[in-house]
RNA sequence: UGGGGCGUAGCCAAGUGGCCUAAGGCACCGGCUUUUGAUGCCGGCAUUCGGAGGUUCGAAUCCUCCCGCCCCAGCCA
């Protein structure tokens, strides 16, 4: 790739950030680009995670550069090694490689500890007694600018022995901070004195309790980024108000690099919910069945539910990057999948609710076999035999009693093809005592095997079906959002639980698959034909095969019916 | 009433004074093709850029004022 000049190739994104980065390089700011995917982890990545990532590493890939990454594991509280891994499985997932610059903040704790020190021996930042409460009402308000803390002007020996004997366990939980000493009469908050480091008597997953104070974010982010190097610090728009601080601590720190922050607009999906938080809570109160349930928007969610990690990468580079505060429609995410799925997944037949059907005229110990094409959009991709016999399965959906006209499908007298066998033309009907259809007694034409009529005559409808005796059983899980309303909450004061979809999931147990279904390994979707892309699910065993629907086909007749 | 941002079609989003009577994608609406009512293909979809003034031969792009929305008062990130 072309490192200097990615200006001329309309295939690859052009944002306000890629455009800094080409000034940059051009400019010659900097010899070359190093960014950073910085999550904490205290929880799943999430779709608007991967936006970061595919911006952060998507430059580095574009410029010849870098992308680091490095878990932000400030707080042992919150944070938990599940997570670590569960984060790296996930990038990985989307495509992307961080080679050897696999960093954690913790790993800085001891550099980030001496400048600490270094401010309070230039008098930049002092120990302050104050409790959380006391701080938060020296602080001021938005409108009003804050006051001093009596400690302010602790010497810087005072000061050093102080924070020593912090960092020596001789404090409780919240006895002390450190704060930087900036101007509380700052219009920007951030700079009213920030505290830098507290007091934190947890164990950490990766130092253990080697610590009992912690620098917070804003003094561990910006140093981290100046040891590695990062040119390029790019985080999302609630973090404008910080860079002032993130710049104040670069220049008044003997740091060996210089990075610059930006900022772009995070990420928010319609029918969706994208925060830690939230989605804590959904796992938490049992809402879903795990962070990696098909319905979470979730990397982990939507590996199990099928997406191609492809599409996500192709979502991430069609909504783009900007500034400006943006609600993306789920249906963006959606039509990536399609895409991607129709181009590169095999073709399978399914029939989700069977409805039994006999061809009364066809030879009652008889199977024949047919070729079917693995992807007609593909010649490459290869045919597949699939077994055709006397008593087969349809759709329930694809036969109708009273059909209007415009219903191209099978019904009483009407003829049409079963996809890459005969045409069909059902003859009776049979009911159960309550009414509804159990049986379709049909015949078949023997000259239109593999789907064509010499005589040319043609059938409006096309279905798919399955041999009674070849079909394997399986239970098919169908998603629908997981919330009813665009914006969660919206309407119940922020109660996002109140929009829960309580028909998000259906369970379909007696649906008949070709047979071939059974040996399709994890992790690959193929389509259903006529009725959308599926994968078997981890729960999926020889005993129980267990498939979900990653996504139905676009249905221009339901949306006629309707 | 402090500070920081943002406002281009239903949803994203290019554009940074003249080739803009404004790209592209999603959605939507037509038509054609089709052994998936899928896909594909073709066409349609902002005389207008939050509003009002102004500068200029010329403005979405510059200036002024106004309006709307988002973020910030964690010892979270």
């Amino acid at each position: 790739m072309n490192q200097t000049d990615n200006t001329d190739d309309d295939s690859t994104p052009r944002d306000f950030i890629r455009d800094i980065v080409h000034e940059d390089l051009n400019a010659g700011r900097t010899a070359s680009v190093v960014t950073r995917f910085p999550p904490e982890p205290n929880g799943y990545l999430h779709i608007g995670h991967a936006k970061s990532i595919c911006l952060n590493f998507g430059i580095a890939d574009e410029f010849g550069g870098k992308c680091h990454l490095r878990f932000d594991d400030t707080n042992p509280t919150k944070e938990e090694q599940e997570y670590i891994d569960a984060i790296q499985e996930d990038v990985r997932w989307l495509g992307f490689d961080w080679g050897e610059n696999l960093h954690y903040t913790s790993d800085y704790f001891e550099q980030l500890y001496s400048w600490a020190e270094h401010l309070i021996n230039q008098s930049m930042a002092y120990v302050d007694d104050l409790s959380a409460d006391e701080i938060r009402e020296h602080r001021g308000t938005l409108t009003e600018p804050g006051k001093n803390s009596p400690y302010r002007d602790r010497t810087p020996e005072e000061n050093l022995a102080l924070f020593q004997q912090m960092r020596a366990g001789e404090f409780e939980n919240g006895a002390k901070v450190l704060r930087a000493k900036i101007d509380m009469a700052s219009g920007n908050i951030n700079l009213r004195d920030p505290v830098i480091y507290r007091i934190l008597h947890a164990e950490h997953p990766r130092t253990g309790n080697e610590w009992c104070v912690y620098p917070n974010y804003d003094f561990a982010h910006g140093q981290s980024d100046a040891l590695e190097h990062i040119t390029h610090s790019i985080c999302t728009l609630e973090f404008e108000d910080h860079r002032p601080l993130y710049d104040w601590l670069i220049e008044n720190l003997p740091v060996p690099s210089e990075p610059h922050q930006y900022e772009f607009a995070r990420l928010n999906l319609t029918y969706t919910v994208l925060s830690k938080r939230r989605l804590m809570q959904l796992v938490n109160d049992g809402h879903v069945a795990g962070w990696d349930d098909p319905r979470m928007p979730t990397i982990s969610g939507y590996r199990r539910r099928g997406y191609p990690p492809a599409a996500i990468r192709d979502f991430a580079s069609r909504i783009g990057v900007s500034k400006s505060n943006a609600t993306v429609e789920v249906q963006s995410l959606e039509a990536c999948v399609r895409e991607d799925l129709n181009k590169n997944a095999e073709r399978r037949m399914a029939v989700l609710k069977p409805l039994k059907v006999v061809i009364e005229n066809y030879p009652e110990n008889q199977v024949e076999e047919f070729d079917a094409k693995n992807n007609p959009n593909d010649e490459n991709s290869g045919t597949r035999k699939i077994s055709f016999s006397r008593e087969l399965y349809i759709e329930q959906d694809d036969f109708m009693e009273d059909a209007p006209k415009k219903f191209f499908r099978l019904s009483l007298g009407r003829e049409v093809r079963f996809r890459y066998a005969y045409f069909i033309t059902c003859t009776d009907v049979i009911k159960d005592d309550a009414g509804e259809v159990v049986e379709l007694r049909c015949t078949y034409d023997p000259e239109t095997k593999g789907g064509n009529a010499p005589d040319g005559r043609k059938v409006k409808g096309t279905i798919h079906w399955a041999s009674a005796a070849h079909a394997v059983d399986a239970e098919i899980r169908q998603y629908d959002y997981l919330f009813s309303e665009e914006v969660p909450g919206a309407n119940s004061d922020g109660d996002f639980l109140a929009d829960i979809n309580a028909n998000s999931l259906t369970v379909l147990s007696e649906c008949k698959l070709e047979p071939a279904l059974r040996e399709l390994p994890l992790g690959e979707t193929v389509q259903f034909e006529r009725i959308g892309y599926f994968c078997a699910d981890k729960e999926s065993s020889s005993d129980k095969l267990v498939f979900n629907q990653t996504i139905g086909l676009r249905d221009t007749w339901a949306k006629k019916k309707s």
